[in-house]
DNA sequence: TTGTTTTGACCCAGA
DNA sequence: CTCTGGGTCAAAACA
């Protein structure tokens, strides 16, 4: 106790403030990013920062900051795709820096730096996410590569190459085609996620998570729709889960895409930009579910819907491509600050909302929402690591494709996912999780099918 | 000036 | 009743 005392002193209450730096990343997202990096180094410092009288954020000195940071950032979130570890690294060596920056996505405005430096930050990390985003929720991208080798090599090599590059490989991890379509859609903006615009008004770190959850609502007044983002304890897989419907329709992109047009050429071509995200949104204008979206690469043709814990290769990215994804609404925030003529949204200064229903929609409950009449236990599948068995599948109004059903088979786990396809391409779905699992993620795959089979073993071991 | 983000604190439900 | 943890609030800091 004494000694507990005696370390208070010099600690002063952090407070809450903004990292100037576009290097540093909102807490959370250096302390993922951090994680997702090197967990030794950041340990580290963490400690230091731990010990502050403030949070201390260094500011952007455009200049430096960008140069080490930024790119750290931008590797960070998309890691894999992005920079090289060393500036990491060296973004990690700086002794002021309190933050490490972590794979994750760039707050808004690192982005820019990182693929343009000459763009704002904001628009990069806008296009990685858009482009991220876009991919995930245009499609759900077959990755070929092994989640968990992907990961790690996201981590340590990825961080070498580009954006761009990063984008391609994202879009090389699936098929070529889905690659680009990935590419395109990765090129319209992120708003098209949701096409809606979120405000986060919460941040938690979440027990048994590594990574922090944030909340979202939607900025619309009316609006007491809420998301939350989640990422896997791995830190693999980004959750979204949405709750409530929207009672308004959404706000338009457009402007948006005229603002970010230039960071969206940058990084593909931006052909499509506001028409692409149509695609997600309009394919499911009113999803106020949860849905979460994860690539995974099949060779069926189908894709593969990775559940919450998929390591992904550049989970990072994954995750900040899910991050961004959901912050697809939340860019279409940003843009709509610049935008907001579109916006019928004003938002006025916090209002408290409650949610009435937070369990209106899915999200709300863990149950299984949906009863099939069909006798459809097909085989279990192992995309994202934990085993599901499809009971059912139904045609949802809306949607010209059927969604189909899945829940955890952990016999205590209430965990469960519908996969719906969003657009033409088969290989487009959009996986929508709701509840947590209570049970670890079966099985770890080390890389490649053999692992599979072997994570299916181990999760056997584990359940048993 | 206004809206957004950060983040510790508070509230409440569940165990 | 207490403890724990999730969800939300709201002041401060920023853009």
């Amino acid at each position: 106790m004494e000694v507990n005392e005696a370390a208070k002193l010099p600690i002063a209450r952090p407070v809450a403030s903004r990292p100037r730096c576009p290097l540093y990343k909102s807490f959370s997202e250096l302390l993922t990013g951090a994680v997702d990096i090197s967990s030794t180094n950041v340990h580290s410092e963490m400690a230091i920062t731990t010990i502050r009288p403030k949070t201390i954020r260094l500011k952007p000195a455009t200049n430096h900051a960008l140069v080490g940071e930024p790119s750290s950032q931008v590797g960070v979130s998309e890691a894999p795709v992005g920079f090289g570890a060393d500036n990491i690294l060296q973004s990690v060596k700086k002794p002021k820096v309190l933050y490490k920056p972590i794979a994750k996505l760039a707050p808004k405005k690192t982005i820019p730096l990182l693929e343009n430096k000459g763009s704002s930050v904001s628009d990069q990390q806008r296009v990685i996410a858009d482009a991220e985003a876009h991919i995930q929720s245009a499609n759900e991208v077959k990755q070929q590569h092994d989640p968990t080798t992907e990961s790690k090599q996201s981590l340590s090599a990825k961080s070498g190459q580009d954006k761009k590059k990063v984008r391609s490989t994202i879009v090389s991890g699936s098929t070529e085609e889905v690659a680009q379509s990935l590419i395109n859609t990765s090129n319209v903006d992120r708003p098209s996620y949701d096409g809606y615009n979120w405000r986060k008004y919460g941040q938690k770190q979440v027990k048994g998570s590594e990574y922090p959850r944030s909340y979202y609502k939607c900025t619309h007044l009316k609006c007491l729709v809420k998301k939350k983002v989640e990422r896997s304890y791995d830190g693999q897989i980004t959750e979204i889960v949405y709750r409530g419907e929207h009672n308004h329709p959404k706000p338009q992109p457009p402007k948006r895409n005229l603002s970010d047009g230039h960071r969206r050429t940058a990084i593909c071509n931006d052909t499509s930009k506001e028409t692409n995200n149509p695609a997600w949104s309009n394919q499911h204008p009113q999803m106020s579910e949860a849905y979460v979206c994860r690539r995974e690469n099949q060779n069926d043709g189908g894709l593969t819907i990775h559940s919450s814990k998929v390591p992904c290769f550049y989970d990072p990215i994954v995750a900040a491509g899910m991050h961004t994804a959901v912050r697809n609404s939340e860019d279409s925030a940003e843009g709509s600050k610049k935008l907001k003529a579109t916006c019928d949204e004003q938002k006025s200064k916090r209002r408290k909302i409650k949610c009435p229903s937070s369990g209106a929609g899915t999200s709300g409950e863990s149950t299984f929402p949906y009863i099939p009449n069909q006798s459809t236990t097909d085989s279990e599948i192992t995309e994202d690591g934990f085993r599901w068995r499809k009971y059912g599948q139904k045609v949802v109004k809306g949607s010209s494709y059927p969604r189909r059903y899945y829940r955890c088979i952990s016999p205590k786990c209430n965990v469960w996912k519908f996969v719906e396809r969003t657009t033409d391409d088969p290989r487009a779905f959009i996986t929508t999780y709701e509840g947590k699992h209570n049970h670890g993620v079966p099985n770890r795959r080390p890389n490649s099918e053999a692992s599979k089979t072997s994570s299916k073993s181990s999760a056997m071991k584990e359940k048993l």
